[in-house]
DNA sequence: GTTAACCTGGAACGATCGTTTCAAGATAGT
DNA sequence: ACTATCTTGAAACGATCGTTCCAGGTTAAC
């Protein structure tokens, strides 16, 4: 039957949010786009139609591949509190070193752009923030049945104040917040949650 | 001697800033700030020079006239914690409602984008932000003067805590999160810097 | 009233934008 | 080998991008 593709779309898919993640929809050009995944206008508009589709496939790939992943390890973590801890490390250490060192989070970013007008990206983004607080939502409720949590602290606001802390995070890492610096920060608001010293 | 201006600079300067803080650098372009402000482009120009010229100084403005006014009155206020409680108040009553609701910060915004590739843009990002923290910082210096600190609460790092909070609403707020949600959050994180209920 | 200095309107610049088109090439079934 | 079907490369589309230029108008000092 017909021509088969001469390119992997998944693969060419990872290449695209590399771009979107760091310049954003509207600062990236489909010439860089072209140049940087090595494949032509035609292959693109083939597969993913338009350069919105296109982002847009982009940034659900990235949720899929890049945040789904640590959200679905966090909430499933039956340690609680450390749990907290260790994403937090993880998402500070790939915000400040490595290979997407200071791009930031792909879906702040967007929220933080015109990227937001799209209707689509919007869904995305409100689902995206909501499985951030439910998986935060689920460790801490877990830290609290270990009685790691002050009295004072509720599993599901304290849950929104991480993932405001998150959304900070990500954000500071992009204009080159130093990563100690960071740690530091996340470690205090943490132990704010937690019990009292031997009070 | 010559012809003089027949617009308000500042005028057409807190015009732009509308554009570039809801639409970000990328997605404006000069034929929206020429029909915006009305002026020409002869005189934006000469005026203010080229594009990038213009959003360096729509964000110094920006700093200058939505921020930093804020954040003095926040350092010098003798309140202390009630001091930060206002602040927030006044930030999420801003962000969800009024004039610029769902704007975000423009500062935030810019972070997550290309814009802060411009070293000059950089540098007013990363003032801005150690005057947050600056701000923040005093007013929980004076809220430990007044004992109204928790034991563990260290001034300088609840204050780098509450500036990543500050990044988080502004975010959010542009997603479209609610002012009742963000104002409980909000609240729960500053509790829990407080002094434990008479424990 | 003349002149020198500046501003404004509007046309126009080349470059780049996202998108489309089409001929040539490649594949799998008959 | 032939054909139907899809992919690919490259040229080209009109539109818009940021920027420049210049003629004409306006101002204030002499």
């Amino acid at each position: 039957m017909p021509d088969i593709k001469h390119f992997d779309p998944d693969a060419a898919l990872d290449t695209v949010v590399g771009l979107f993640w760091r310049q954003g929809l509207a600062a990236t050009g489909i010439q860089d786009i072209v140049s940087e995944t090595g494949l032509n206008r035609s292959s693109l508009y083939a597969t993913f139609g338009g350069k919105q589709e296109l982002y847009r496939a982009a940034l659900r790939h990235y949720v899929e591949q890049r945040s789904r992943p640590v959200l679905r390890r966090l909430a499933e973590d039956e340690r609680g509190l450390p749990a907290v801890a260790e994403f937090f490390d993880g998402l500070i250490r790939d915000r400040c070193s490595g290979a997407h060192a200071r791009w930031g989070c792909m879906v702040s970013n967007a929220q933080a752009g015109a990227e937001a007008g799209d209707a689509d990206v919007r869904a995305v983004l409100d689902a995206q923030h909501r499985e951030l607080r439910d998986a935060m939502h689920a460790a801490l409720v877990t830290a609290e049945a270990r009685g790691q949590l002050g009295p004072g602290t509720v599993p599901a606001t304290a849950a929104d104040v991480l993932a405001l802390l998150a959304h900070g995070v990500n954000l500071r890492s992009r204009a080159g917040a130093d990563a100690q610096e960071l740690s530091r920060t996340v470690t205090a608001a943490l132990e704010c949650l937690g019990s009292p010293p031997t009070a």
